[in-house]
DNA sequence: CATAACCTTCACGTAAACGGGAAGGTCTTG
DNA sequence: CAAGACCTTCCCGTTTACGTGAAGGTTATG
């Protein structure tokens, strides 16, 4: 799950999948992968000869990353959009990085690539703890009825079979 | 965080709020509190002489429970209705536990209560797993940028200040 | 008791995130 | 090359979760 590759045109022969299956494939409607492109989420990857979108295998992992947003860390379609245009300039920035060798310029991007990366880090940290208190409140409800059951179960028990208690 | 006591009518004299303070101390907006109550996650708890709804303590127990499952584990209205329901038949069913000695009766009900946290327990599970792997998939590229500008850092020292280098 | 600041119930408006159909072009398979 | 299954771009419709008045009643305060 790292989230996307360099974007390698790599020679291309990686089988390139049209609207419908790629959808299938994540989980996603045809609809809504064009609403995202629509609202700038994602390139059109590739079109064939008569316009097709082609989606290849980083395009599908950007769409599970949108889908993860969505669906896990509820964002929403605006937020991803921050956050994809973060990674993107991340992206535009780590050519630049592998170009120079000025310890300082790459000092100074590799800075701005972890602020980006804080930035979603720390939106998710913050759903990830409220979330997380959420789910540990039903636990500890359900180990308390759970107990209340055992609870019950022996007296049921011992209600039934009153030979070896006593 | 105990999610909501056995709505004790308690005598009264615990302050009751009107919706616009009831909504500020929550983060909702009255708006927001009275299309809850058309959804039915909660009834009006008590009316003024003047038809002004008013809340008591086990009423912002319930909003704040409504405001989490929505903001932090991202249900809908209707799906959060669902879970208010298993909840109110939960106590509904409370007080036929303290009222019967019968062990089986008792058994029955508390299956029933389990069954209806395991519902809610599954559900914020696997959104909290998916958000979890998430959350660390990006500390990990976190990490690795850290990395990179520690590494970067040294060089550029060992650049500035080549005394003790050699 | 007047006035401001609440509240009530309609009722219509709206932004987000798609759904769904029309009209027409494309790809693949026999 | 014909048929069926895709795809394209409009473009209007829908659901959810409220926002925003309007018209009128209620409560606290000086």
């Amino acid at each position: 799950m790292t989230t996307s590759s360099p974007r390698t045109p790599a020679t291309s022969s990686e089988r390139l999948l049209r609207i419908q299956e790629a959808a299938e494939e994540i989980g996603l409607t045809p609809r809504s992968i064009r609403y995202y492109e629509e609202r700038g989420l994602l390139r059109p990857a590739g079109r064939s000869g008569g316009d097709y979108r082609l989606y290849d295998a980083s395009d599908l992992e950007q769409l599970r990353f949108i889908k993860g947003l969505r669906d896990d860390a509820g964002l929403s379609i605006a937020d991803i959009s921050q956050v994809v245009e973060d990674e993107e300039s991340r992206r535009r920035t780590r050519a630049a990085l592998e170009l120079t060798d000025d310890p300082a310029e790459r000092r100074r991007i590799l800075l701005e690539r972890l602020a980006s990366l804080e930035r979603l880090h720390g939106r998710l940290d913050a759903k990830l703890a409220r979330l997380q208190a959420m789910f540990e409140d039903v636990e500890a409800r359900r180990r308390r009825v759970h107990d209340l059951l055992s609870a019950s179960d022996r007296e049921l028990a011992a209600s039934l079979e009153p030979g070896p208690d006593r």
